[in-house]
DNA sequence: TGTACTAGCCTGTATATACAACTTGAAGAG
DNA sequence: CTCTTCAAGTTGTATATACAGGCTAGTACA
């Protein structure tokens, strides 16, 4: 079972495990290829191509007579770009303020628990916040957060930092899970959202996993008429830019 | 401006020109690696970074001991994935059926022309179709096709071959963007899907590019309360599959 | 002081070579 | 005829080497 992994990959392994740990830093040099020649005993051509991949894959960036330097994950593609509804916001050039109406522990039952991989009770992190552009409410934001992955989650300022912010702060997002949906809102997301009678709301539901295990659920409503989801698609190879071959989803206001 | 490519970056130029002109068609066999070598004059490490990099790109695969060959772009995921409902229908072992309700030919205005990218008054096909799912209407599709591009489109069956599936039989689908709305449908839309008075519809409105110019232009309308998107995002470099960089939307019956 | 230049490091590419593992088909043994 | 074995071709990886070109800091020079 436990097929022996060809030297490029521990390379690659190595230095993933070094940037999510936290030990590199964005920003931060990591060793150039001579430096792994020596340190890790492999020819230059190996280390070249651990390191080329990681570049092609968005974790770091090269920069030939200079170095390689780790990725910004927070103003970078893939998915914490999905994620912080701030920098969407700041991205147009508007003013991105929220407005946290509850933030306490529970204990996860029903479709929590299900949904994060839990025992009925296990501890969790509610948070129910309004995020608004420019004054105008945007997206409720209904989520559940695994206790033991944020122990100090109650702590946090959110009305600064968002919750997505903050989450990603603490570990490196690993893979997500959305569902979008389209249905008409309960009284108190409407009323929240300041959405006439009769408008539908567009749902976004989308669990987040880090070190292979759910480690947060979402419900992020949005009004239907100001609100709507972007995606554009590029085939692979025929751009250069770093991030040709993911989906961008975008949230954009109309 | 026009600095000299790389030659493993010809190679690959080269192999997907050969594919997107039809020259090979999927499953067919793609030029080894020492062939390459000699047919190019390049070494086998330059063929051997081409094919692979076209592999990590989804465009070929390659076996070990056997040799490298094209993809199947229709069961694949990338674009096409995203394209065919009747595909999607079938994956999940439900029957497919569509009925179509209008074929005509148009002369492009307002919003068609603008998103298509041509004067007012250019020749468009309309083409408006239900998609049921075991006999459950699911999906009104509303697309306008360039006359140029398909010149043959009114004379297909479209209730056995979708119209995505027979746009992308026609020349490869290159880029795409799309919109996701939540909104009340009207009173055709409503009657069209079945759809109870005061349900949300969820609206994907998608615009195709091939050969760098829009070809398509459809709005996609599902009632909200039988259907949903669903994405999954992994981050490169965690999984060996080979759809794992990129965001697979499918459409899921709840 | 300030400018020009260069040495040294870095990435990017290209080649030649080598060995391992896998697949297939053909030759050979029974 | 069937089964085994093997050779040839393929991909996958690893190494050593080479040259081109970008970047930077420090030195030499004016």
């Amino acid at each position: 079972m436990n097929q022996a992994k060809p030297r490029y990959q521990q390379l690659k392994d190595l230095i993933i495990g070094r940037i999510s740990s936290g030990e590199l830093q964005p920003a931060d040099r990591v060793p150039s290829e001579n430096e792994l020649v020596e340190s890790m005993r492999v020819s230059r051509m190996t280390a070249n191509r651990a390191l080329r991949e990681l570049n092609d894959e968005g974790y770091v960036e090269r920069v030939a007579g200079r170095g390689t330097f780790v990725s910004d994950y927070r103003s970078q593609s893939h998915l914490l770009e999905v994620h912080n509804i701030a920098d969407e916001i700041a991205r147009r050039g508007h003013t991105h303020t929220s407005c946290v109406i509850r933030r306490s522990p529970q204990h996860a039952r029903g479709e929590v628990a299900k949904a994060l991989h839990v025992q009925q009770g296990t501890d969790v992190f509610h948070l129910l916040l309004v995020h608004a552009e420019n004054g105008i409410p945007i997206q409720l934001e209904d989520r559940h957060v695994l206790a033991s992955f944020a122990p100090d989650c109650l702590q946090q300022d959110f009305e600064t930092v968002t919750p997505s912010a903050y989450l990603t702060s603490i570990s490196p997002l690993q893979e997500a899970e959305q569902v979008v949906r389209a249905s008409l809102p309960n009284r108190a997301v409407q009323e929240h959202l300041d959405m006439k009678d009769g408008e539908a709301s567009l749902v976004v539901i989308r669990r987040t996993w880090s070190n292979g295990r759910p480690v947060t659920f979402a419900r992020l409503h949005h009004p239907g008429s100001r609100y709507e989801l972007t995606g554009h698609y590029t085939p692979p190879g025929t751009s250069r830019s770093t991030s040709s071959d993911v989906v961008q989803l975008e949230e954009l206001r109309q």
